[in-house]
RNA sequence: UGGGGCGUCGACAAGCGGUAAGUCACAGGUUUUUGGUACCUGCAUGCGGAGGUUCGAAUCCUCCCGCCCCAACCA
């Protein structure tokens, strides 16, 4: 599972939508055929919500032995960009979600859609309407009141083809003229009341440039994209369920082939927002960084936070698929990355808050080289040395001056064991003048080599420490829930802005690292022992100057129980 | 004149008339040179509610309640 690409036998339990796959196979509906696709609009950046809809539709496709297509699904040139067809491909591909040679355009196809209004509008299916878009607002009635008719509706199939042609044509302005189709304004689906297939828009689009005035809307062109492209199953999310009728209605009329379109509940998380208008506003008005902010749900943000495309689609795995709204646990998706890195990420010892500690009785100039595991969890890992003397850092956190109950590591006259290397007993605490403690003055047990005595006496505490003359300093930033609530914005009318964690980004400009880290290469993944896993930041880090990401905290069972004896 | 979708443990989610899987979370314990990991144990007499059909109902029927989506020339 930690390959860049799926397993085979990874894909999700069966769900619904398999279910209908081999009801299909069964009846030869498709002649055994599964071809799905991934329609994004180009106007902004995938998040793990986007993860779900097309790591689906590549999973099935490569379940069922079929093919999955990459479509830009690019209709208004008012909203779309090239920038995001670059970071969505890159994205996709990097979650091993492979699209073969099938990168389509809704544009290619431009010309054959414009080819089929004509054929909606010979059959009598389809009208030029000229009202204004309040006009046309008004008289699509509501939710409970009929719409009424057009009275540009009963145009003859010859004037709407030659309105259509002028409008095609550029003879129009914005606004002036629509193309719609002819159903049923009485319709108690509002999207049936003669939906709207073209208007006109004198804007440049970021592919077909000037070739085009008139620009077609997503139900008109969604089936025909997929018809087109031999697509069976056109997996899509719950909102779309009221649409499937036109889905169905015009590839009816025009007789071409006919995928199943079929819905699944789109995937959210508890902690964050997940729509790109959500995290959109969140880039716009600084609230992080960029869009691939390491606490930001979006691809580039957990891969820049040091997630894996493995852990991710064992999450998507986990959540399953199904029909019903949901909201899935932060924790699960924390518990799949470490549930990976705990098997693959060596370890490495890193002081994120330095306390100079000094062992009295050891050597002033004597170094030595301290082997360690580099990973308990894998035989093939591995040691590496480390270079250990007489002074060293350890963490801060790790010394109290009044233990609590149950306090196994540093404080007065308390011996603990340095990881992999000696036991040693804090004699002496030393302060500034304000108070503060500023070194722990030790004496070590020569004996205790490699972290165990000889006369067999039990020491709890294991610290982790990195000496000082040899210490690489670094930035580490922990991050945190960008939202403190579980659903952002619930207690506030929906203004989730109001519940950012103010303390969701926390930056130690003092941290020491061993000197292994400080050769760490990008992309590669390491557990600070006792701390949780890092990854070098890909886009603010510097030779000089390395900047550490927390992907995820190890458990920290020590915090709940001092939690609870602080309370009990 | 409204239409559509959905309600099974704190969160996901199996279940498809034969007597409530699993995972995460949570709680307790064992092991441990990471208070990590691993392992063990516990966690729905109950399936939104009320009736009904049946030897038997989360599964079928009826009514009710709740939540989500639809009135962009967005997708």
């Amino acid at each position: 599972m930690n390959s860049d690409k799926p397993a085979s036998g990874e894909t999700a339990a069966i769900n619904f939508i398999q279910e209908a796959i081999n009801e299909h196979n069964e009846t030869g509906r498709f002649d055994g055929r599964v071809h799905t696709r991934f329609p994004p609009e180009p106007n902004g950046y995938m998040h793990i919500g986007h993860a779900k809809a097309f790591y689906l539709n590549y999973a099935i496709a490569q379940a069922n032995g079929g093919l999955f297509n990459l479509r830009f699904d690019d209709t208004n040139p008012l909203k779309e960009d090239v920038e995001f067809v670059e970071s969505i491909k890159e994205d996709i591909a990097w979650m091993g979600c492979d699209w073969g040679d099938r990168l389509y355009f809704a544009s290619d196809y431009f010309g054959k859609l414009y080819d089929y209004a004509v054929q909606l509008i010979e059959q009598g299916d389809a009208y030029v309407d000229s009202q204004s878009g309040d006009e046309s607002r008004v008289g699509r009635g509501t939710v409970k009141v009929a719409g009424t008719n057009s009275p540009y509706r009963e145009r003859t199939v010859e004037e709407n083809l030659d309105l259509f042609a002028r409008m095609r044509a550029g003879e129009f302005a914005d606004g002036d003229h629509v193309l719609r189709a002819k159903i049923d304004m009485a319709s108690p689906n509002m999207l049936l009341r003669d939906p709207i297939l073209y208007r006109i828009r004198h804007a440049t689009h970021h592919r077909t440039g000037d070739a085009w005035c008139i620009y077609p809307l997503y139900d008109w062109a969604h089936g025909l994209e997929d018809s087109i492209e031999g697509i069976t199953h056109s997996l899509c999310s719950l909102e779309f369920d009221t649409h499937r009728p036109l889905y169905d209605w015009f590839l009816d009329r025009l007789g071409v082939f006919h995928p199943q379109q079929i819905e699944f509940a789109r995937l959210n998380l508890t902690y964050t927002v997940m729509s790109k208008r959500h995290l959109g506003r969140l880039v716009e008005e600084g609230f992080v960084s960029g869009w691939n902010d390491p606490r930001l749900p979006t691809i580039s943000g957990l891969r820049r936070r040091g997630y894996t495309p493995a852990a991710i689609r064992e999450f998507l795995d986990r959540v399953g698929v199904a029909r019903a709204d949901s909201t899935a646990d932060h924790a699960l998706l924390e518990f799949c990355i470490r549930e990976e890195l705990n098997k693959t990420a060596p370890r490495r010892m890193g002081v994120l808050r330095p306390l100079k500690l000094v062992i009295t009785n050891y050597d002033e100039d004597k170094i030595e080289m301290i082997p360690c595991d580099n990973n308990p969890e894998d035989d093939d890992a591995g040691q590496r040395e480390v270079p250990f003397g007489r002074e060293l850092w350890v963490e801060r956190d790790d010394f109290r001056e009044d233990a609590p109950k149950k306090w196994f590591r540093l404080a007065p006259g308390k011996e603990v064991r340095l990881k992999h290397a000696y036991f040693v007993t804090c004699d002496e605490v030393v302060k500034d003048n304000a108070g503060e403690v500023i070194e722990l003055r030790c004496s070590y047990d020569p004996a205790s080599r490699g972290g165990s005595s000889p006369d067999g006496r039990k020491v709890r505490g294991t610290l982790h420490w990195v000496s000082a003359r040899h210490a690489v300093k670094a930035e580490v930033r922990l991050y945190d829930h960008l939202f403190a609530a579980l659903v952002p914005g619930a207690d506030h009318d929906g203004d989730y802005t109001r519940d950012i964690n103010p303390e969701s980004l926390v930056k130690l400009s003092d941290a020491r690292l061993e000197p292994a880290l400080g050769e760490i290469g990008e992309g590669e993944r390491v557990q600070f022992m006792r701390h949780g896993y890092f990854c070098l930041d890909s886009v603010e880090s510097a030779p000089d100057k390395p900047v550490f990401n927390r992907t995820v905290g190890l458990r920290d069972s020590w915090a709940k129980l001092e939690k609870k004896l602080s309370k009990g």
